[in-house]
DNA sequence: AGCCAGGTAATCC
DNA sequence: GGATTACATGGC
């Protein structure tokens, strides 16, 4: 796998529109997500990449004066359509139109609540994914470990995606659904390890060819996504809650439930259907955001990938870099 | 060894 | 409809 060097192209001042806090730094980065290699944080910059169409970006981003500052490398020819796809694209992945007020006032309500709010105030739910790639995730979450999850993640995207290089940082980068339609459901299940998901994630690219993230904005997506095969309730909220940004929306897995359960209930599981109605009677409209502050301030102490400190960028690249040999 | 993971679809009644 | 079961793989 070669090393692609991204050059500089742009930059994107971000307006934080939407009203109250913005937690810049816990909307960039999630305590509680498992390491991709897509992106890489530290406590005052992050980095990420992102595809648009056939172009792949890098993106370093910051934050000063409630703005955004996007900084674009990109290995092809930069157009002006490009420029205003990412504008979008960030702007949405990280919700900085999105208001909070609803959220807070029903939060601050509920006595559980109170610590993850102060540790969070201002956060927003992050998806630097489309609709494509979040699929893609979630099917890899499902009935697994996050350990078996994270291999088969390392193994998608070293055999078929991209390993690029931009203001000093080495990241991985998706694949398009295109590319994805090139490989075999032998390969996913053999070279891959997928196991059973290599049938259907072999089927992705199809549905998501037809259906570009940006076309699916309509109702009844829950329904449409479930239209694919391997996608049920969990992957079609999480794309949902993520992709969409539905803030009521949430996928339950065994792992949220226990976290829920216990605060909800003081329990160490309770039963779907109960989880699912308290949630909505706790937080009306929002279900979804609480679930997310809910998960993220259980793994506030003891991060799945922690920060990376400045001085151990080198060793970051260097370990990327060789997995891909 | 067996059980269980950040589920889903097929098949039963 | 709801309940039951197979499905790949790997860590504990």
């Amino acid at each position: 796998m070669t090393l692609l060097h991204l050059d500089h192209a742009d930059t994107l001042q971000l307006p934080v529109t939407g009203d109250g806090p913005f937690d810049i730094l816990h909307t960039l980065w999630k305590p509680s997500h498992y390491a991709t290699g897509l992106e890489a944080h530290t406590p005052g910059t992050s980095w990420r990449t992102f595809r648009v169409g056939d172009l792949t970006t890098g993106v370093r981003l910051r934050y000063e004066d409630r703005t955004v500052i996007a900084d674009i490398h990109t290995n092809g020819d930069y157009k002006p359509h490009h420029r205003e796809h990412l504008k979008k694209r960030l702007n949405a992945s990280y919700g900085l139109a999105e208001d909070t007020a609803a959220f807070t006032v029903l939060a601050e309500q509920v006595p559980a609540m109170r610590e993850p709010l102060a540790a969070f105030a201002g956060m927003r739910q992050s998806c630097p994914e489309d609709h494509f790639e979040i699929a893609v995730i979630a099917l890899l979450l499902q009935n697994t470990t996050i350990s078996r999850t994270t291999t088969m993640t390392r193994n998608l995207l070293t055999h078929h995606g991209q390993l690029v290089h931009f203001d000093g940082i080495t990241l991985r980068a998706w694949f398009s659904p295109a590319e994805l339609a090139k490989v075999s459901a032998d390969t996913l299940k053999e070279r891959d390890r997928l196991g059973y998901r290599a049938k259907t994630l072999a089927e992705f690219p199809a549905f998501f060819i037809q259906h570009r993230s940006e076309d699916l904005r309509h109702e009844n997506l829950v329904e449409v996504f479930q239209e694919i095969k391997g996608v049920g309730p969990y992957t079609a909220a999480v794309m949902n809650s993520h992709a969409s940004r539905d803030p009521s929306a949430f996928g339950l897995d065994v792992w949220n439930r226990k976290i829920l359960a216990r605060r909800l209930f003081d329990a160490p599981d309770a039963d779907a259907t109960a989880i699912t109605r308290r949630m909505n009677d706790l937080f009306p409209g929002h279900a979804g955001t609480a679930a997310l502050y809910f998960v993220e301030h259980e793994y506030l102490n003891a991060p799945v990938a922690p920060l990376l400190d400045p001085d151990s960028i080198g060793a970051w690249n260097s370990a990327l870099e060789n997995t891909a040999a």
